[in-house]
Parts: structure tokens; sequence; C-alpha cells
RNA sequence: GGGGGCGUAGCCCAAGAGGUAGAGGCAGGGCGCUUAAACCGCCCCGAGUGAGGGUUCGAAUCCCUCCGCCCCCA
């Protein structure tokens, strides 16, 4: 594409320039108010694809904005470093992850340069930087020590694949591992974990002050998943038809139907399981309990699914347990559509009320007994709707809140149970068996048990001559040199711990460490993380909306109960930007899915303040990008655009008339200051697409302006000039640049100039179209002043001649007028 | 199945708070420039807002039902 100016050369000029004068560092002292502007920490694959691109302009334009604006703009960047493909590399390739890794961020970092994204690249964070990882372990050692961090068995989700732990959202909805396709196993094993379910009502709580968008706001309430009901205890019956003197414990969020409960469900990983259990019943018991230790949790909730082939998911126990409400027993099965992480891992079942239960009661021909009246037009099986109860002794005609509070009353008045808020939220897994990850700094002895590696220690580092082998073994596990060591207790032989961190945890509190990365006393420079804290606007893709964002609100919140932050607000990020994905042929554009399309083929084809303009311009940047066929041509418009706007500015032939203002000059500068401020506006609430547009039609309205009969004059002309280049400044900034520095040679650059102020005078309009409508038909159009009073407007409508002819001899019955801009006149 | 979001010219999108459906762009067409083409410039062409109903003087906007697509949770 041709183009009206040397985009290579402009764009690499003030690139080298923005690094070489640091213009975006940013000193701690510095004296103008803060504002802390933060993209997501990127992982480094290589040079950046689309989706960077669409965030780090969107990051770029609010860092140029509010430094015009006068603040002080801490604008840092780090490098996610830690994970899975850098240690797949090394297996494939024999490359050890550091160099891979390194070379994935020289990359990534070209790239955001190329971009002409400014950052205070002083401040560069990478996670696998020992001085990170000292930091990073000794937080996690800091949360052992107040039992925020430990380690206990679980049933973790395996990749044989990958030979390592996978958290549930790595599992796909089909079972399989997001990344190797590998069906997922279930395993016991000692895992460390995160105590975040600490916390969970205080997540779920300070989720409403939050200025997030509500579809985030409402994927975290529904992740942390409070429900309230009842835990109580159903006394086990033995052979003989009399109590053993055991019970079992289950959890329900509807105590109100227990009236209904036709049997009971144990998960077959339930404690209980071995002792329910009779010896006719225990083949079936056992083969079933096989059968869901094999099955993934992921496809167990999917055979809750109405409809789903129930039949062989269940045994009955042979033992029976009495309900405490009517006291009748109930047998108890053992079934996998009851999970042992959720609740106390027995359940009631109420097939009248609850779904699951009356799909599994269809398919094992247990009773249903309905305690709550559904409605006439109901059908179907599970009624879990509101309604009048039944069957329920006590509880009858009361509603279902009702019936649920008494319910409770009742079990906790004869000491059989208890009110019980429950979490779907669980404690956060964060031990991978990798080695490309920050090392968990503990040892094991022998006498001592767990034993942290002393602070003065720190940090441990994985040792370089290892092997990577295609079994997938993380190397730690079987390198004799770092797995022996002594206990610094004892100082016996003691073990090293070989799990890594999962990266999320290096995620969590990055932005901390931006404050000041250089402070050496600790993780956090509690001076540094008052002046920055907390972060005003952090932008990224929506896709982190559940996990990176809870445990980072998490961190924050642990940081500073255990001393490590000070109480800067336990929100780190105040204001939440969610971008939309990129999306092509209806799929989301990613590596996996082969369909990038490289940011470099529009760099060296248009540039990169075409490239930005088109991700401004394209959409709301909250919704998806739909990549395509015109979006080549679109972006070819963007250049084109700023083909004109650099004639018009720099190569139209400017006759310097001079003297008193005309009419036209004072249209023009109506336009202008009218674009400032829509523009300014536009910013403010992120619509960058009518920003765009918006100098686009003050672009239009300039050149029309050069060449209309007076011709320019030379005053408005440089008004009208500098406040166009003033706007572009931050979305396209390498052009806005060349072009104010053309025009002001010698002065300072434009994105060191004030952001541009309107005259409100200007922007008022001087004439409306007032639109007359008879019965909310159009029927004329009046030109007015804005300031014309309802009386006036109402005679001038009554009084249009195309009015009185639809009216004909119909009064008037009523008129609403809503000045300067409607009449609606109904007869 | 539950929750959230989105459907406006051929296409991407505007219409901050119910008040003239069109700001901007892409594509298309015509003319000019040119030996010719590209580039560039000027001009033109455009939907009645997914469907149906309701509230209102007035609905793209609010409410209900349905259809289609996307996201989250099952």
């Amino acid at each position: 594409m041709a183009r009206a100016y040397d985009v290579g050369a402009v764009e690499r000029k003030w690139q080298d320039r923005w690094q070489a004068e640091g213009t975006y560092a940013v000193d701690n002292d510095d004296p103008r108010p803060r504002f802390y502007c933060l993209c997501m920490y990127p992982y480094p694959s290589g040079p950046a694809h689309q989706g960077h691109v669409r965030n780090y302009t969107f990051g770029d334009l609010v860092v140029r904005y509010r430094t015009m604006n006068g603040y002080a703009v801490l604008s840092p960047i780090g490098f996610d470093s830690f994970g899975l493909p850098a240690e797949n590399a090394a297996i494939r390739t024999g490359t050890h992850p550091r160099v891979f890794t390194d070379e994935r961020i020289a990359e990534l970092k070209e790239s955001l340069v190329r971009l002409g994204a400014v950052y205070d690249w002083r401040r560069e964070l990478r996670s696998h930087d020992p001085e990170y990882m000292r930091w990073n372990q000794l937080i996690f050692l800091r949360f052992l020590e107040a039992g925020l961090a430990y380690r206990a068995s679980a049933q973790v989700n395996w990749c044989p694949g990958c030979q390592t732990v996978l958290a549930n959202e790595q599992v796909l909805s089909d079972g399989r591992c997001e990344r190797s396709g590998d069906l997922v196993q279930k395993r016991d094993l000692e895992q460390w974990f995160l105590r975040i379910t600490r916390y969970a009502d205080d997540l779920l709580e300070a989720l409403d002050d939050l200025d997030w968008p509500e579809r985030v706001k409402v994927m975290q309430r529904n992740w942390i998943g409070r429900s309230e009901g009842a835990e109580f205890d159903l006394a086990v019956q033995g052979p003989d038809g009399r109590p053993t003197g055991r019970s079992l414990r289950v959890f329900t969020t509807r105590p109100d139907t227990s009236f209904g409960m036709t049997y009971a469900v144990v998960a077959p990983e339930h404690p209980m399981v071995e002792e329910l259990t009779t010896s006719e019943q225990r083949p079936a018991v056992e083969a079933l309990v096989a059968q869901a230790r094999a099955t993934s949790e992921i496809e167990r909730m999917r055979a809750a699914e109405p409809g789903a082939e129930l039949a062989k998911r269940g045994a009955f126990t042979g033992s029976y347990v009495i309900n405490p409400f009517n006291d009748q027993p109930v047998p108890v099965y053992v079934a996998d559509y009851v999970l042992m992480g959720y609740g106390t891992g027995a359940i009631m079942a109420v097939p009248a009320e609850d779904e699951r239960d009356f799909a599994f009661a269809q398919a094992y021909d247990l009773p249903v007994v309905r305690t709550v009246r559904p409605p006439e037009s109901f059908r179907g099986g599970a009624y879990t709707g509101e309604g009048e109860k039944v069957n329920s002794g006590f509880l009858d005609g009361l509603d279902v809140p009702t019936a649920k509070e008494r319910a409770i009353e009742w079990l906790e008045a004869r000491g059989i149970g208890t009110r019980k808020v429950n979490y779907r939220l669980r404690d956060w897994l964060v031990s991978r068996q990798r080695f490309w990850g920050c090392p968990i700094p503990v040892v094991y002895c022998p006498d001592d048990g767990i034993v942290g590696v002393p602070e003065e220690e720190l940090p441990v580092l994985a040792p370089d001559d290892v092997e990577f082998l295609p079994s997938g073994q993380s190397p730690l596990a079987s390198h004799e040199g770092f797995l022996r060591t002594t206990c610094p207790k004892c100082g016996g032989p003691a073990r090293r711990e070989t799990d890594t961190m999962d990266t999320f945890v290096d995620s969590s509190w990055y932005f901390l460490r931006f404050c000041n990365p250089w402070w050496r006393e600790g993780p956090i420079d509690p001076e540094a993380a008052r002046r920055w804290m907390p972060v005003d606007e952090y932008i990224g893709g929506v896709e982190h909306a559940i996990l990176h964002l809870l445990y980072a609100r998490f961190y924050q919140r642990a940081l500073i109960d255990v001393g490590l932050l000070p109480d800067v607000g336990r929100e780190p990020f105040r204001h939440l930007f969610a971008q939309g994905m990129i999306r092509m042929d209806g799929t989301k554009m990613s590596k996996s899915k082969g369909n990038l399309i490289a940011p470099s083929t529009y760099y060296e084809r248009v540039g990169a303040d075409a490239l930005r303009l088109f991700h401004l311009f394209v959409g709301p940047p909250q919704d998806d990008v739909d990549w395509n066929d015109q979006a080549d041509e679109i972006i070819d418009g963007c250049g084109r655009f700023l083909d004109r706007v650099w004639r018009s500015l720099l190569e139209a032939p400017v006759p310097a008339r001079s003297g008193d203002p005309t009419k036209g000059d004072l249209e023009l500068r109506r336009v202008v200051h009218r674009t400032i401020k829509a523009v300014s506006e536009d910013i403010e609430r992120w619509s960058f697409n009518t920003a765009v547009a918006h100098c686009q039609e003050l672009s239009n309205a300039l050149i029309r302006y050069q060449r209309s009969e007076a011709g320019p004059h030379r005053e408005v002309f440089d008004e009208a000039a500098d406040a166009l280049v003033l706007l572009l400044a931050p979305m396209a900034p390498h052009v806005s640049a060349e072009i104010w520095e053309r025009r002001h040679p010698g002065g300072p650059e434009v994105h060191r100039q004030q952001w541009p102020t309107f005259d409100p005078e200007l922007v008022a309009e001087e004439r409306v179209t007032m639109v007359v409508q008879v019965s909310g038909k159009v029927r004329d159009r009046i030109e007015v002043s804005p300031s014309i009073t309802p009386a006036d407007a109402e005679a001038l409508a009554l009084a249009s001649p195309r009015v009185r002819a639809v009216l004909g001899d119909r009064a008037p019955q009523r008129v609403v007028v809503r000045p300067p801009n409607l009449v609606n006149v109904v007869p």
C-alpha cells in the first residue's frame, strides 16, 4: 500500500526515542498525582499475537491519555515466564527451558516495542528471575507459618501425558487434558494447598462494591458458590433394625424437604462406605467404587444431567439410616454423582425436589414423596420451585424459605444438626510435578517432618544439569544432587520437595512487586505499595475472569494478614477492563487452532499506528472481534485515514489568511471543541471506537474547511490541526508525534503536551432542529434556538402549516413538549 | 438445564439517561486525475433495528415469549 509518509522510518524513530529517553519511566517520588495502569502479565509465547496487540493497544492508550492529563502513570510490564510450553520444548529439542523462555521473551518484547507500547522497562519482572523466586518462596513460607499453606492428600486430576496434576479448569468438559488431549485420571497424592477458602466470604462480599464488569463479578460469585443449608446426622440402623450408635452426616441446601427423603447417598470415596456395606452388597459396591475412581469428576458431574444414564452409577450398600424428621428408615446407596469434596460427601436424597435425585430414583425404582405442592401446570419430575409445604409434619402449610428456617431450628434444638454455609470454592491446589516452575521451598526430614528452607538460603533454585526425558516426569524428582539435602533444624539428612508452584502463584502478586522491584528487604516495599496501590486500571482478557483474578484478590488479603503488605485496601484492582476475544470463523483465534494472523504482517504493510487504530475502531473494546475477510481492508482504511491527516496537516497549501474570523471559521471551531469534548468522554467511558470515529469526523471537517471558498484562517486552522493531533496522540502515537514535531519544531513532543480542553460556549449548539410529531409521526422540522421555552415550542409547533394540515379540524387533546428537540401533538 | 451477553444497511459498527434511526469506516457504483492502472480527490447508493406481543403521546432502547450466535457454570 502506497503511503503518504515513510511509516517504517517514522515509527522506528519514535520507538527509539521513547526507549532512549525513558519517556514513560516514572519514579516513586514523582510529585504528580498517581495512576497505576496495568495489562495482565503476559505468558511469553513468542511474538505478540492479535490478542496481545488489542490488550496492549488499550493499555498504551490509557497510559498516554492519563499522562497527558497530568498524572504520574505507573506502566510496568513483566513476563509470566514459568510454564509448560518451555518444558515441553526442552523435552522435544533438548534446549534448556530458560534459554527457550528468554528467547520467547525477547521476541515478545520486540513486538511490544514495535507496537509503540510504552513502559517503565526498568521495572520489568520475570517469574523465573531468581530474585523474584526468592520472594515468591518467602511468601510461601510465611503462608506455611500462618497455616495458609498446607499439605494434604487429595484426589487430583492426573494427566498421564503431561505426568502432572491438572487444575479443574485445565480439564476439558469431555474429561480430557486441555493441553495433551489425554483422558484425565484420578489419583490420590500428597499435594500442597493454599487456604483460599478461609477468605471465601470476604472474597464474595467484597465483589458488591467492586467497579468491575458485572459479568466478571457474576462468574466469581458462581465460582465461590455460597449456599446456605444444614448439616445433620442420620442414625445408622443395624441389620436387626436397631440403631448401631453410628451416624452418617449429610449436608443439604434444602432442609425443608427432609420429609421427602426416600434414600441417602454416600460418595464412593466416603470413609463410611466400608462399614455401611453388607457382605451381600460388597461385590457391587466395590465394583462401583473402582469405576468411580477411574472416572473424572467432570464426567461424574455430567452424569447428573437429566436424561443421563444413571443405571450403572450407583449401588445399594445394604444398610439403612433413620430420617430424624419422621423416624422412617431409608436405604443408603453409594453413587458417583455425590462428590466427596462438596459438603460432607453424603446427602439425603429427595427425588421429588432435586433433579439428580429424581433421575437416580427413576433408575433404581425408589419412591418419590413430594413436600412442595407444584403449580397446577407443572409437568415433570423434580419440582425445585416455591410452593406450599405438604407431607411434611410440622412444616405443612409453610412456604419454602420459612420451612427451611424452621427445619434448621428443629435440628439445632434437638442437637442433631446445625446451620451450615457451604462453598463450591475449594482450596487452591498449587503443587505441580514439573521442572519449569518455582520450587516449593521445604524439605522433608525423617525426624522433624516438613521444614521450611531458612529465608537466608532462598531462593531454592532448580539445578541446571538435568535431563529432560519424554516420560514427562519432572527431572527434579530424579536429580540426586537436588533431592539430597540436610534438615535445617537437626542437620540430619533430608529430602527436598520436588514439586513446583502453579504459575498462577507467580501472577498473584507481581503487581505489588512492580511498585518497587528493586526492594531488597522483602517481596513488597510498603512505602511503594502505599504510593501506587491499588491498580487503577487493570486490562486483560475475560478468560482470566475467574482464576487469576480470584487468586490475586486472595493473595492481596493473605499478604496483608501475614504482614507482608501494609493495608493498602483488600482489593488490588480498582477498575477492571475485560476485553473481548479475537475470533475467526466463529472460533477463538489461538496458537493451538493455528489461525493466528501475525501482527508483524501489518507492521510491514501499514504500520503499528494503523493496526492500533483498527483494534480501537473495529468495535467496542469489550466485544469480541470477528477477524473476517474484511479486517485487512479496514486496516488499510485506517492507514488511509492517517495518510489523509498527514497530507491535510503537512502538505496541503495553507494560505495565511488572518483578520476577523468568518462564519465558516466559527463553524470549524465548533466542530473542534465538540470533538475535544466527545473524544475525552469517549476515552473515559472506554468507547474507543467512537473516539476514533469522532477524530475522523474532525479530520473530514478540517479537509472540507481547507478546500472551502474562503480558505483556512491561520489561527483557526492551527487550533483545529493541533487539536486533531493531540486527540490522536494516545491512539496513533507515532504519526501524531511526527506531525506535531514538524508543526512545532524544537518544542516538547506531543505526548508531553496537556490534553486539550474545550470551550463550553463553542460546544453549545446555536440552532437545533425541533421535530414536530403528530401521534408520534414526524410531520415537520423547525429550526429553533436551543434555549426555546416550552410555550414557544408548543406555539411554533401548533402554528406549523403541515401540522395543521394533518390535524384538520381535530383539536389537540394533548401536546407533549420536550424543548428544544421535540413536540408531539396528540389529537 | 441455570446464569450472563449480543442480534441495527451487503459487512464492521453509532444512536451516553425512551424523543429526528446514521456519526465513522469497509465493500459497491459514477465522475475527475492518468497514455493506462494503482494511489488520490469529488459525488452516489443505502436498513426501519432477529420474530411476535406488551407498556407509553412516543420503543433499537423498558417488560414478556420465541429464534439465532457467543461466554460462564452444570
